[in-house]
DNA sequence: TGTACATCAGTGAACGCGCGTTCACTGATGTAC
DNA sequence: TGTACATCAGTGAACGCGCGTTCACTGATGTAC
């Protein structure tokens, strides 16, 4: 059956989405496309009209969670007194809530470890979201020029995804909030001293 | 054939060795049981006589790289000038040897993202192998008392994990270099300083 | 305006493949007598 | 000392399963005439 205009579109950003949130859930390998599609009550096959393969999914899931990220950081800083900008940022990273929901959360931090084995043009599509996620907050760095505070930018995000994905393999809960908690005051101290 | 009282037991090590590599190097889900057995000239039927399944060798093999990890970080503390230990350690940790090398590193690393999605067994053994790598440099942080040297420890850790994570992430040399040197300094500066 | 045809998103059976796991079997050695 | 038997690490065929991907087909709608 042929559909309206704009259908298709409208169909491939639905996969695009629900694959942003499964990937980041439960990891590359563990997504299927059959069950991906089922649930937006679609049946496998017809997946290949939209996408080449399902490398080429995961790298625009990744954009897609990518821009996700970025407006939860701009509502999450928009949100804060002015001034206190970073902080708002560094606490909402390394919330129980963004914790608890890695599928909803920050794909660097999700996809962190397997993206290192994915092609090189997916770790492209990582590149070029880190870069787009460092810009949103690197303007709240101190730093005398913007090479610098994007440098700032870089270590300071590391640490937080460091500490958001030590925090979630641990089986300790005791342990989980202490990492979370312990490095939010490191982060804050260390970057959000007025200079 | 029956075998010589110790065979199984070397055997068994021998098994836990390769997997150790395998898992850091391709992830839990890119190391099958029978190319494992292959490289140690078995068949993978075997393997069962040494494990209750593929999960119980991966908790052990999570220890058996720990093991290797903090044998490493002893090393090249004890190589260093007295009072620049910990120096050494990040310089070590950071370095673009252990950033190439995933599957001769540390486990915590290679591993952190997808830990969280393994059974609580699991995660038991990783959080065993990471309070007694924490162990293994606490004592030369600042901090009056052992929990909260203990604690610096761990924010310190996980910003090194996320630093090396990152690097091993992006596709861009240049960046890559930046993140490891970048965080190298920034750690430094942040933990090594005489109190 | 009416008719014939082309389009193409979606369907679902089928493909080949690799996986973790099971199991009947092998056969050299240790042990019981 | 010699013989019969038990042991059990390792073998390799076979299992069921889920995966990514392909493909002949469907059928409602757009388009050409």
């Amino acid at each position: 059956m042929r559909y309206p205009a704009e259908h298709k579109v409208r169909v491939r950003r639905k996969i695009v989405r629900a694959a942003s949130r499964r990937f980041r859930g439960h990891g590359g390998e563990g997504v299927g496309i059959a069950e991906l599609m089922r649930e937006l009550k679609l049946t496998h096959g017809g997946f290949y009209r939209h996408f080449e393969d399902k490398e080429a999914l995961f790298a625009e899931a990744l954009d897609e969670s990518g821009v996700m990220a970025r407006t939860k950081i701009a509502a999450a800083m928009a949100a804060a007194a002015p001034g206190r900008e970073l902080e708002a940022f560094i606490t909402a990273y390394l919330s129980r809530a963004h914790c608890a929901n890695p599928a909803d959360g920050c794909p660097m931090a999700a996809l962190t470890t397997e993206i290192a084995r994915h092609p090189r043009a997916t770790r492209a599509a990582f590149d070029r979201n880190l870069r787009a996620g460092l810009d949103a907050f690197a303007r709240y760095l101190p730093g005398r020029t913007t090479a610098e505070r994007e440098r700032r930018a870089l270590v300071l995000f590391a640490g937080l995804v460091g500490a958001l994905n030590l925090a979630r393999a641990t089986a300790d809960d005791d342990l989980r909030r202490s990492i979370l908690e312990d490095a939010r005051a490191f982060y804050i101290r260390a970057f959000c001293e007025r200079t």
